[in-house]
DNA sequence: ACCCGCTTCTTCATCGATGAAGCACGCGAG
DNA sequence: CTCGCGTGCTTCATCGATGAAGAAGCGGGT
């Protein structure tokens, strides 16, 4: 009798020892209401005594069609993800929705070589995606949508893309950035300020040489949350009748407060000086605060600065921000791909609720 | 031709459509290698033509032996784990291990339900677990070995443990607790306290009635970070002299500021009045600062507190306290796991450098 | 003319379980 | 005595792919 050492042993090996049939052991782990207790007793002692490790989950899900996991796609994989307090909290947030299902969470893993990126969305052994914020071109999201799971969408692309992908109806989650964006833009205006400018993280997936952009660049950004974000700026300003033409709008790589420290200084060097700078992330802002103490800018006296998201460090900072639920917003995500993998009616595309939050950062120009 | 409007079209039906076996059609997806560049061209537009969402990955996964996905289990659940910044600095290590590596990141759902907790672990599909801090008898545990998956096992139970339970040579990181701690205990004693008090986390699983435990019950703690952290505060209490029974232990359930707050108003109550307060964690420490703030008391000059982990909030807190590297560990774990995938040579069980690291929260009594 | 080796594709068995349906038995009701 | 039904277990087919080994065709060396 060849003894394996490695290879594990299987139901049917049980099976045979005990002497019933496969199906009767896997009713024992499964379905302990199948067979008398006497005979499940004995097949579990055996079982132990075999060193049965229990139903491959694998291949139970295979027959069973359900692995018990759903997927978190993110554009810019995990590393950054766990760097990004704002992408932890989205991550805690479908967590808290997966948990009491029971579901575990794959976290799928990012690469630099586009097809490896695609190919672990292929091979996620999962029963549902949510895959977040990529860019409205993004060939991930393609990836997901082949797949013919369940799909959740947060923040981007819009929903009118997700039509236009051939994926309407996908449940659809974020904030109307537009508005939220228009108000703290807003804010500034109402307080007097005259010179904008804007730091903005990334327009498209593909890295650029970060500097100044121009309106046109900046409507043809594929991140539908760096467009709307600008352009409820831009709505705003004209609002306010400034001419947006006027505005510099640096655009740098990833929403990481470096890029805030070099978007800020690129553009605090334009003449005239802005007084105020609406940045598209509380930590691109935080980087601004940090290039503003180094120019000896005192903020909000000299300079006003403000973020988006209301991240866990803004109120520390002072910064005046747009709070957005982004835990709530992983939630919802969350909440709704188990439902419809529950085949509950799908929820409609929805933006949960933004605010202003002004704090310390923010003053009338000198 | 009944159509399925559900059912996923199959790796056969791309085939049967084709004309070309099964076989080749796998090929033209998993081993471009091995067919004609035109006949791949022409099952994969079949494919996409058909709606093919590409090999299922369940099924690859059971017939290779390999889902790509490691998974990990944490003692408090995912909930907890993302409002623990020590904690998500432990998946973000594990995360920078497993995803260049392709790896996806499989977060185990706790439960309060004993029995969904465990099968939670039986049923995750992945190629390998990290077990992360659970107690020495946790049957978390024992699921996870009875698996017989490549397993590590980060922080506890301790090495000698895991040979205990029918696992050696588990691979094992953590950091030296208890000498740790003694260094920080040691500091307050250099600086001439000799009232201390201690503000610990759980010593058990099981939810406790929080108050003031006795040395007997310190060791029995069948958390060993615990137990060993407390040893480690008593071994530099006694090399100054000093009678550990009279000092006063608080231990709580969840490594909370909350926790922090009410251990310490506990152990601050005690007469006479402790001068130094030993935290088990920066998030106890953070609720301890509080109260003492709330009770007027000026740190350092009416009480010193100290913490553990170095925490991304301790510097912000001036909070003296240990460092451990949290996010290092997580790495070395995850790097282990993949270590025993790939068939490399396991690491031996290896203690990661903690130091101690003073800050403004301590300093000598009044 | 023959053998060799390469490319290209096929055949066969198998990964490890579970749903659906079926059979045998015992027991209570009519 | 017989029918009906629930309990307890089995049989059969199947989930969707891939590894190993093999066969056909083809060009090149001798």
């Amino acid at each position: 009798m060849p003894h394996d050492r490695h290879r594990p042993v299987t139901l049917q090996e049980v099976a045979a020892a005990v002497g019933v049939s496969a199906k009767t052991v896997s009713n024992a782990f499964s379905r302990p209401d199948q067979l008398s207790a006497a005979l499940r007793e004995r097949i579990l002692a055996t079982a132990r005594r075999l060193g049965y490790p229990g139903p491959n989950p694998l291949a139970a899900g295979l027959r069973r069609g359900r692995v018990g996991a759903i997927g978190v796609a993110y554009d810019n994989g995990l590393s950054y993800a766990f760097d990004d307090p704002v992408a932890v909290a989205l991550l805690a947030g479908v967590a808290s929705a997966a948990e009491p299902a029971g579901s575990g969470l794959l976290l799928v893993p990012g690469s630099s070589d586009p097809a490896r990126r695609l190919a672990a969305v292929s091979d996620a052994v999962v029963d549902g995606l949510v895959v977040s914020s990529v860019g409205d071109d993004d060939p991930l999201l393609a990836a997901a949508i082949v797949r013919g799971l369940p799909l959740v969408v947060v923040d981007q692309p819009r929903p009118d893309r997700l039509a236009a992908l051939g994926a309407p109806g996908t449940p659809w989650v974020g904030v109307d950035d537009r508005a939220a964006a228009a108000a703290v833009a807003g804010h500034l205006l109402d307080l007097g300020h005259r010179r904008l400018a804007v730091v903005s993280f990334g327009m498209h997936r593909d890295p650029i040489t970060p500097g100044l952009v121009d309106e046109r660049a900046q409507a043809a950004a594929t991140y539908a949350v760096t467009r709307d974000r600008l352009a409820g700026y831009r709505d705003a300003a004209r609002r306010a009748g400034l001419d947006w033409a006027g505005v510099p709008v640096f655009h740098g790589g990833d929403s990481t407060p470096e890029v805030g420290e070099v978007g800020a200084d690129a553009v605090l060097a334009t003449d005239p000086r802005p007084t105020a700078l609406l940045c598209l992330s509380d930590r691109l802002a935080e980087g601004a605060l940090q290039a503003a103490a180094r120019l000896g800018l005192r903020v909000p006296g000299d300079l006003s600065v403000a973020g988006f998201d209301d991240a866990a460090t803004a109120p520390g900072l002072g910064l005046t921000t747009v709070r957005q639920p982004t835990r709530e917003k992983g939630r919802a995500a969350g909440q709704a791909l188990l439902d419809l993998l529950a085949a509950r009616p799908a929820p409609a595309p929805r933006s949960l609720p933004a605010e202003l939050v002004v704090r310390t950062s923010t003053g009338p120009p000198a």
